[in-house]
DNA sequence: TAGATACGATACGGTATAGTTTCGTAATTA
DNA sequence: TAATTACGAAACTATACCGTATCGTATCTA
């Protein structure tokens, strides 16, 4: 018995629906989602408006949907060392932050999760509280093991942790750029946390 | 001789400027810059277009003027204890995001931060980075006195306090509002900067 | 009074956009 | 082969928007 139950016609051409993800998530980077057109999509993927309509009801499908996608396998391995471990774990958000795409995405998006829009309601589900549920655990197990103050709130040193970095990342043109930035975020930080 | 030289013809209705602008902000606010027609604004305001172009050229030049507006007179008084100067300072500022206005507007406007246009590097300049350079000297003078490290990195330490407060703000919608967020990361942040 | 400017209302030109439809062609199944 | 579906290209509809212009009226200075 087959696995996959083969329609009548030609198939969909999967590299047809990549391209119009890739383009999707390049043009959310340059000119966000209400400088975004469903034609310049097609012109970007090199693929004709029907073939996006075949495949998403309407452009906010569109949009949330590949924005769903950016949920990329966020691993993280604990050292067993707490400052390493949100070395790590900063180092990687930065560089997601710095990747193209993502980086630039994620203000754009700002704008929708504050106002709670269904897009932003999306991205703030499938992409934002994931990661932060993961450096929690990251925090409360370094609690538990007796590195840190017994006392000490997670959720609140989450935002201590990330805040700063979202900070800097925004307001990137107008800042210098402190290369040592995450070390003395950290070390600053674990100063007052430390048990 | 007469201070102000009286043009001929029927003068500028003075509450019309302001009910442009003051729908300006509203509409900012509710749909974003993108999201904001000049008819609308129009509309809103019980006024012409025509009343509006009269005074600005285009629609760019009404929203860089009226976030311009936004520079209210932030006004920063040491108590000559930093712990108190850092709850008064995050209060304000914690109420500037919430006064309808200028907390809804400011996460729309973040992604034209981020990009560098030239509303973004407007509101930059003359909304933020003033904010920046009175927290900043208030942290430069306890450290002064004595009453914080010598070592501290003040940069790095507005980013520290900011960031939470606006990463709590943009992530509203999605958190449990915490009323003793403020007081709780001072401490903690206190508790590394201390001499 | 005469000239100048502001006002609201409205229409207009030009452009851009979302989403649909048509058409000729290519790829697949029965 | 015949039916079915996907594809690019392009035209199309309907709407929205920016910025300008026109018109009749109101308010000011000289």
């Amino acid at each position: 018995m087959t696995v996959t139950q083969r329609r009548a016609g030609r198939p969909r051409d999967e590299s047809v629906s990549e391209a119009i993800s890739e383009a999707v998530l390049g043009l959310l980077a340059e000119v966000g989602i209400r400088g975004m057109s469903v034609d310049a999509v097609a012109a970007r993927a090199g693929v004709s408006k029907a073939s996006i309509y075949r495949r998403w009801s309407s452009k906010e499908d569109l949009v949330i949907d590949v924005i769903g996608g950016l949920v990329s396998r966020v691993e993280v391995s604990s050292t067993g060392e707490i400052r390493a471990d949100l070395l790590l774990v900063l180092g990687r958000f930065g560089a997601f932050l710095s990747e193209l795409k993502a980086g630039l995405i994620f203000p754009r998006l700002v704008g929708e999760v504050h106002c709670g829009s269904d897009l932003g309601r999306h991205y703030a589900e499938s992409v934002i509280l994931p990661r932060r549920a993961l450096l929690a655990g990251l925090i409360a197990d370094a609690r538990e093991r007796g590195e840190l103050r017994r006392d000490l709130d997670v959720e609140i040193a989450v935002d201590m942790l990330t805040g700063p970095v979202i900070l800097r990342n925004l307001m990137g043109a107008f800042r210098a750029a402190d290369p040592a930035a995450d070390e003395k975020l950290v070390d600053a930080l674990l100063e007052g946390w430390r048990a």
